[in-house]
DNA sequence: TTCGCGTTCAAACGATCGTTCGCCTGAAGG
DNA sequence: CCTTCAGGCGAACGATCGTTTGAACGCGAA
């Protein structure tokens, strides 16, 4: 019997809880350890389910881990899409460096957040980018048409710059984005000898603000 | 077997042109594809050796990545120094911020260039950094001693900033560094519709440092 | 009740992994 | 000559992996 498993796309707010506690503890292995260093038993076994209800509810671990990168990164494009959004109803269409920025930066660090329970979602998100498998290409294929908004923010704010010059800082600063992990973080927290905290999400939006605006006006 | 000429730049005491080549191929397939994602016998039949060898000349698979990690940070750092040294003397011991930032980011981005052969080194080394194992913190560690001079350097040169913004700072310019991956070149690429090239190193290293000395500057 | 169906379960399968074992080669040293 | 031994070789071991299987469970509908 083969036997596939109901996969509904995009509301999968079916009944099953098996599968949202699959998704959730797989989120947070996959965060803290790295994909290849969780295994399917390792995920079931901290869901408390059944070892086969991984590939009962998402067909395989690839898939699995797909699933979750689609989802989180989608949620993540989505709210830096409004806040841009945001920032162009502010400032009727040309918003300055530093707002468009902060539409880049703030959505990842509000998750960041210790209070907040997506924190785990960033980890996740910040490994993958770096784990990233041949199937993942695609979406980040997707997400090269959502930078391609904040390209054009940027060139609209800075007409002046040339378009290559703007790439290349907007590259800058998502590689600042993308160092926001827990272990540079304890890295810097040991070399600066406890003088630097993460914990103030609010504090370090603005000192990765006066940094970027900085460089990217330079 | 005689000494001969060792025209590889490897300081190993044995003659073994076996270890070598488990040591290029291994470095290799670790850049190109991950560390998990590469098997001992990957690399030995890469290296047309017998599959025995990676634990006979190494001990294990783990040691194997330790050695290449050990090796290629030592001889980054040493690089890195030489240039803040000969920075430091250029000024007399307390150099720009601008030249603080060359000797940080200029040793990996020359080694980037696509004619010289360590080109794969910055990739192994930055991949290691993202998958780095509990075995490898160690070696962080030390890492975090040889960036200290660094800081303490930024911290000369702007006496007027707080120790923990030149901390936070440096940190961003890490990640600025740190993103200097092939993946992260070809989503530039084609985000900017081929209009940056990262084939001109020197180019690159004055839009980084453009980017970083006004952002530390802000 | 009986049936159907979605879900969960224990158990195993086949593949691949890192590692180890025993044996063979070939040159150095007496 | 024989001995020694580091290095290379094929072959296998034990473990773990993702995945599959077939049966059992729970429950609404007929």
């Amino acid at each position: 019997m083969t036997a596939l498993p109901p996969d509904a796309p995009e509301a999968d707010e079916t009944h099953a809880a098996t599968k949202a506690a699959v998704f959730a503890a797989a989120e947070r292995l996959f965060a803290l350890h790295g994909f290849q260093n969780v295994s399917v038993r390792d995920i079931t076994a901290a869901a408390g389910v059944n070892l086969a209800s991984v590939n009962y509810h998402f067909g395989s671990k690839d898939n699995l881990l797909f699933a979750i990168f689609r989802r989180r990164t989608g949620e993540l494009n989505r709210e830096r899409a409004r806040m841009l959004h945001e920032a162009n109803d502010r400032h009727g269409g040309k918003p300055p460096v530093r707002e468009i920025l902060e539409a880049l930066f703030a959505p990842p660090l509000r998750w960041a957040d210790p209070a907040n329970d997506r924190r785990i979602s960033v980890q996740f998100i910040i490994r993958a980018r770096s784990e990233g498998t041949a199937e993942m290409r695609e979406v980040l294929q997707n997400d090269v048409s959502h930078l391609a908004r904040f390209a054009e923010a940027l060139k609209a704010a800075r007409p002046d710059l040339p378009a290559e010059t703007v790439y290349w800082r907007l590259h800058f600063c998502l590689g600042m984005a993308h160092n926001n992990r827990f272990v540079e973080f304890d890295r810097l927290h040991h070399l600066s000898g406890g003088a630097t905290r993460e914990g103030d999400v609010a504090a370090l939006l603005a000192r990765m603000l006066d940094f970027a605006e900085a460089g990217f006006n330079a």
